[in-house]
RNA sequence: GCGCGCGUAGCUCAGCUGGAUAGAGCGUUGGCCUCCGGAGCCAAAGGCCGCAGGUUCGAAUCCUGCCGCGCGCACCA
């Protein structure tokens, strides 16, 4: 018995009432049958109109003879009451019983089935550029991704996580150009990535302003910016040859780069079963241009080789190499997919990239089904919209980019602020410390996921980091708090749960869980299974994120109505018991597959 | 110009493989602490679902056309 076979149950009541005209099996009925508006109006609706065809009437009616065939087929263990209600027919299961099927797995600490699939997916996700600053911009690409693996692996597919680190490129040499051109300090002790990365956007704002001087008729600005440009090239060109002088610095630099984005990954407890770099496939890619030049599925074109993709209106050409004999990024993406294919033997490739990029990734997948990869085919984008602040967009020219340690810091201290300052002196330091690093994963994944990926999302310090009510990561964490203090205060007092409710033995006493606030909670826990899956198949976490915020209130309603552990009726305390040890299951196990950690206290 | 996305309550957004009276949070107003964490709960007010057609028994949801906003469109990544 599985926590998401509650519904199979209610199936198997309904499928021998149900003319065989309708051509409804079990597995059928029980994906029809969903949650009725209100829990008021029972624990399931099965929705009629489907049947009106196959058996030649109208809905409503159907509802209502099947409503009299289930009374006909007398009193039944599960099903306590069904309902016609327009075209849907509502069913009222008895409490106690659904809560064996429902609760007791959950509590038991048992997970919704999957069959396993043999499809192997790569996510490749983060993808941030060494010699660049990590913002909390990059932040929504890591949990969109980092999700995404979790979802899929949950679902029951095997997941390989992929990361992509841009470590050549004109960005190498405008942070190296302006290391020697701009820096006179020496660099720090602790930092240094992050060091680098301010380097890299002050040198990016001094080119932009000498290129625009200079468009404007200034000739030093020209002069200058000539020469920086020269400058950038023989430091790329040095990198490429491996001239001792440049390729020892750009391995340097790229350390204290890659050594930044390895606490970052260890921070949002994100890890990556393979990560490529773009320096390992820009040789291939400029191999792959040969090749197809040769094959004839590339063309020149002005000078430079690309080809032609009619099907893509408004942009026809794809380049691939440059007229100057270099590789673009498109080239390494094509080398980089070969290896995919070909290395891992994957059946499914996700890239979780900004919406920006769509039209770059549909010439990609275009361009590798007429290079003959049959796998093109699998391939998919997972476009999402940016991050921006209450202020706008961020630019490092308004100075206004939250980089990884503040973020880390301001998250900290907001909510030491807000919320934990209560508890120093009552707690070990330590134990906040904890607390306060979940619960800044909490407000931070949660703000990143809870939106549509083609939904622009306003990170704002102060809402994220609010534990009191609202649509938050933090007040998710809350609840599943609550409900740990609780059955540990329950424990304290000698109260746990019987075993023979947890296997499944023994039912919940008859006449329990009937509160509207009680059936309403269930309802939550009947749909995360459920969300889960959908949210896993459509690729986006934000459907797990409202059920789980409507499984929280639920919860928040319940221990406001219904008290648990001052009761006379142990039959009463042991069924809420029971009601709470699988809610908090069953959020841990939600907020897990968000890369949310449930805190144990906060 | 072409392509992609967005447009739902004062603000921020769910709902979009068509289906019950379009829902949340924030804000506003009014209630609820002898009781397990009140950092909570209950209630009220607030809607031409951008506009106009079409398909359908039924449209916020699908189709077409407009309007507004954002993003992308050959040698950046």
């Amino acid at each position: 018995m599985r926590p998401d076979a509650l519904a199979q149950e209610v199936a198997k009541r309904l499928a021998p009432v149900l003319p065989e005209a309708a051509g409804l099996d079990v597995d059928a009925i029980a994906a029809l049958l969903a949650p009725p508006p209100k829990p008021e109006l029972g624990d399931f609706a099965f929705p009629c109109f489907r049947l009106a065809k196959a058996l030649r009437n109208a809905p409503p009616k159907i509802a209502i003879e099947l409503a009299a065939a289930l009374a006909d087929a007398g009193d039944d263990a599960l099903i306590a009451e069904a309902t016609p209600a327009g075209p849907y027919l509502n069913l009222r299961l008895h409490p106690h019983e659904a809560a064996r099927h429902l609760l007791a797995p959950w509590a038991r600490g048992e997970l919704p089935e999957h069959p396993r699939s043999d499809q192997k997916i790569m996510i490749e996700y983060s993808q941030p550029n060494t010699h660049k600053g990590f913002h909390v911009g990059h932040m929504r690409n890591l949990c969109l991704g980092d999700s995404l693996v979790r979802l899929l692996r949950a679902t029951g597919h095997e997941v390989i996580a992929a990361n992509y680190l841009g470590d050549v490129g004109t960005h190498v040499a405008k942070c190296l150009w302006g290391l020697e051109a701009l820096v006179d300090e020496e660099p720090p002790e602790q930092g240094r990535g992050e060091w680098l990365g301010q380097i890299y956007a002050k040198a990016a704002i001094q080119l932009e302003d000498w290129e625009t001087a200079a468009k404007a008729g200034d000739e030093a600005a020209a002069a200058s910016y000539a020469a920086a440009r020269e400058r950038m090239s023989v430091i790329l060109r040095g990198i490429e040859t491996r001239d001792p002088t440049y390729y020892e610095l750009w391995q340097r630099t790229r350390q204290w780069s890659l050594d930044a984005f390895e606490e970052i990954y260890e921070w949002t407890q994100v890890e990556f079963d393979r990560v490529f770099y773009e320096s390992e496939v820009d040789e291939p890619g400029l191999k792959i241009v040969d090749e197809f030049l040769e094959k004839g599925v590339f063309i020149e074109s002005r000078g430079a080789i690309g080809i032609e993709n009619p099907e893509i209106k408004h942009m026809p050409f794809f380049m691939l190499r440059k007229s100057d004999g270099t590789g673009l990024y498109a080239t390494k993406d094509l080398a980089l997919a070969r290896m995919k294919f070909e290395e891992f033997g994957i059946d499914r490739s996700i890239y979780v990239v900004d919406a920006r990029q769509s039209d770059h990734f549909k010439q990609v997948f275009l361009t590798l089904k007429k290079m003959g990869f049959a796998q093109a085919e699998l391939c998919e984008h997972v476009g999402y919209e940016m991050v921006e602040l209450p202020d706008g967009a961020m630019s490092s020219r308004k100075g206004n980019v939250i980089l990884f340690r503040a973020l880390r810091e301001q998250l900290a201290s907001s909510l030491e602020a807000s919320f934990f300052h209560a508890f120093r002196g009552e707690w070990s330091d330590e134990e906040i410390d904890t607390a306060l690093h979940q619960v800044s994963l909490g407000a931070i994944k949660y703000g990143m996921l809870a939106r549509d990926n083609n939904q622009k999302i306003v990170f704002d310090m102060a809402k994220w980091t609010e534990v009191q009510g609202g649509d938050g990561g933090a007040a998710l964490q809350y609840v599943s708090a609550r409900t740990t203090s609780l059955l540990r205060k329950a424990a304290e007092r000698g109260m746990t749960i019987d075993e023979g409710l947890l296997t499944g033995e023994t039912a919940t006493q008859a006449g329990t869980l009937g509160e509207i606030a009680e059936r309403a909670l269930m309802q939550a826990l009947i749909g995360l299974p459920g969300s889960v899956a959908q949210a896993a198949s459509t690729l986006r976490p934000s459907i797990l994120c409202g059920q789980l915020y409507g499984l929280a209130k639920a919860y928040n309603r319940f221990q406001q109505e219904c008290n648990v552990i001052h009761q006379d009726d142990p039959g009463v305390v042991q069924a809420r018991l029971l009601l709470v040890k699988a809610t908090q299951a069953a959020l841990g196990w939600g907020l897990s597959l968000l890369g949310i950690p449930a805190p144990e206290r906060m």
